[in-house]
DNA sequence: AGTTTAAATAGGAATGTTCTTATTTGGGGG
DNA sequence: CCCCCAAATAAGAACATTCCTATTTAAACT
């Protein structure tokens, strides 16, 4: 995993800054999903000088390298970044109420659209579709969104 | 249309004040769509004490009404709205490199995928489907993103 | 018209994220 | 081994958005 993105990295002329490895490692695990926050939170006591720029920088590119998935509007303390585990495209559904995303494993998009919209004229890069809701837990609750 | 706003308001118990029939007046008119920021300076000269924060809120609210659609991530000066003028549920395709948002008047979301999710145990609210790429105008230029 | 009360507001602080700029550095080539 | 330069960085300003709190106000009910 972490051979594969330092090929890929160095395939498309990035460099490996020990801020990048760092920033890598610890955002491949699985386990809990981070923020960019807390991952600068977890690295300070090794990269004391690190800015938290470089964390968001980082994160975007290991978004756009497609290593990560970014999780937006989960929770109030900003976007968690999942680590695609060779596993297929998916997407997430959201908890309005408590913020828990869980993943769908399954893109409910016709394909037949995609290539639909790319007759018109455009060149699809990528998509994302997030479901918004009350889990199990918080259903109860019946604030209305719509 | 703006009546049928009222009514909505009025029916679930929120107050028609000067600042929100502003706001309302200005953004269901078709046209370019706004941000937040440009609403506020649009009604400057008529309202020079408004908030930028009440704009906020009454988009949040217009939005959670389904009056209006955010379209995030259109462009870098923030979230712009578009009224939904008694059309059918859409999504929107923007383009990474102008910014430019357009609409896609189908939604090509399996129904019986969101019963499936409903079943799972989640109350679905709502869902948002953005797709990124490039228009005709800018295909040309090959910065990969994936 | 006067009272009441929850909703809405202004103002400012706080938060998450991106941008700017000057400086540093990874890593390829002499 | 040293030079070079585009890539990456730190630091802090800027930006979009949300939160907090004290104050005002729409509108329902006398």
């Amino acid at each position: 995993m972490l051979d594969e993105i330092k090929a890929k990295l160095k395939e498309k002329g990035f460099r490996l800054t020990p801020q990048r490895q760092a920033i890598i490692s610890l955002v491949i695990n699985p386990g809990p999903k981070l923020t960019a926050a807390e991952i600068w939170g977890l690295l300070r006591p090794k990269h004391p000088d690190m800015s938290l720029d470089t964390v968001y920088r980082n994160l975007t590119l290991l978004t756009e390298l497609g290593v990560l998935i970014p999780i937006a509007g989960a929770g109030k303390d900003g976007t968690r970044y999942e680590p695609v585990t060779h596993s297929r495209h998916h997407h997430h559904i959201v908890c309005l109420k408590c913020g828990e995303a869980a993943c769908i494993d399954t893109c409910p998009i016709n394909p037949q659209f995609l290539a639909t919209v790319q007759n018109q004229g455009y060149q699809l890069l990528r998509h994302n579709l997030e479901l918004f809701g009350l889990c199990a837990r918080c259903k109860p609750e019946d604030r209305c969104y719509v």
